[in-house]
DNA sequence: CTCTTTGCAAAGAGTTTGCAGGGTG
DNA sequence: CACCCTGCAAACTCTTTGCAAAGAG
């Protein structure tokens, strides 16, 4: 799914691989402790300079900026996100039928309703993930995460 | 619209009045530079400081960060916005019936199939404002912006 | 007079960059 | 051997914080 650059790389691959294998939306921090394990001696730069091409490639996406770092995304498809407002993750939404149409049909609504040109949507939820949620309501006098 | 704190607060108050008088969803800096021509000796803090103020207290809202900056915009009604991938600007888009009716329908469709509870969406699309889109239309030859 | 708000400077977090050394074709 | 990739440390940007002084009630 990655456009190759200019020379291969192992760092650069695992980076990838590390992303791509992840549902998580990870911070570029998150995929660096992962990447110590298997990587010895790879620094926080590398992981910061491979995710930029990604970006700029198109093999990977920032999908949102959650309390200051970036998220980044292998799935390059729109989709729409929840962000955690009790643990602060980012997980993926589906994309039903319905969202799908009702996006196409708004972003083409929007277009010609204003002159502007819409070529991607990021569609972002707050709120509680499943976990949370539950625990939120079975919580009484007990703190959080 | 905005919940009074504690004291008031000429300053405070004209962050506010800058914030809720621009479509702009302009940064902190942004603002700050607005800020200082009829508040001299104002400072970026102070607009940092109630900047996150009425975040808490809900009278405005962060709708997204940008090139590493956050937007501000005082008001919170959720909308669509447009993120100029030319200009840089943050602009919004209308809140048509279509759009409406479609997140609402999302939303409860979303919840019951994954268990969450969503509170709050943001939708963000990435292309050109009319303005760019025109212009980059007309170039041949010419640089950007 | 008490508590809030402010400016300033310094600290912090996340990210980027310059460069010397190592890797790849 | 020419060029790319990497680690390290330093630089940078955006934002927050500690503190003393000024302001509000």
């Amino acid at each position: 799914m990655r456009a190759s650059r200019h020379y291969s790389s192992k760092k650069r691959d695992a980076v990838y691989e590390a992303l791509a294998s992840t549902k998580a939306h990870p911070t570029a921090e998150m995929l660096f402790r992962v990447l110590e394990k298997d990587h010895p001696g790879i620094s926080l730069s590398t992981v910061y300079r491979c995710l930029n091409e990604f970006c700029e490639d198109g093999s990977a996406v920032v999908v949102g900026t959650v309390d200051g770092s970036d998220r980044y995304d292998a799935c390059t498809v729109p989709h729409p996100h929840l962000v955690c407002a009790r643990c602060r993750s980012v997980t993926d939404l589906p994309v039903t039928d319905a969202l799908e149409s009702a996006v196409g049909a708004v972003t083409d609504e929007l277009e010609t309703l204003t002159g502007c040109e819409l070529s991607s949507w990021f569609l972002t939820f707050t709120g509680m993930c499943p976990a949370c949620a539950a625990e939120e309501h079975n919580i009484t006098t007990t703190e959080v995460c």
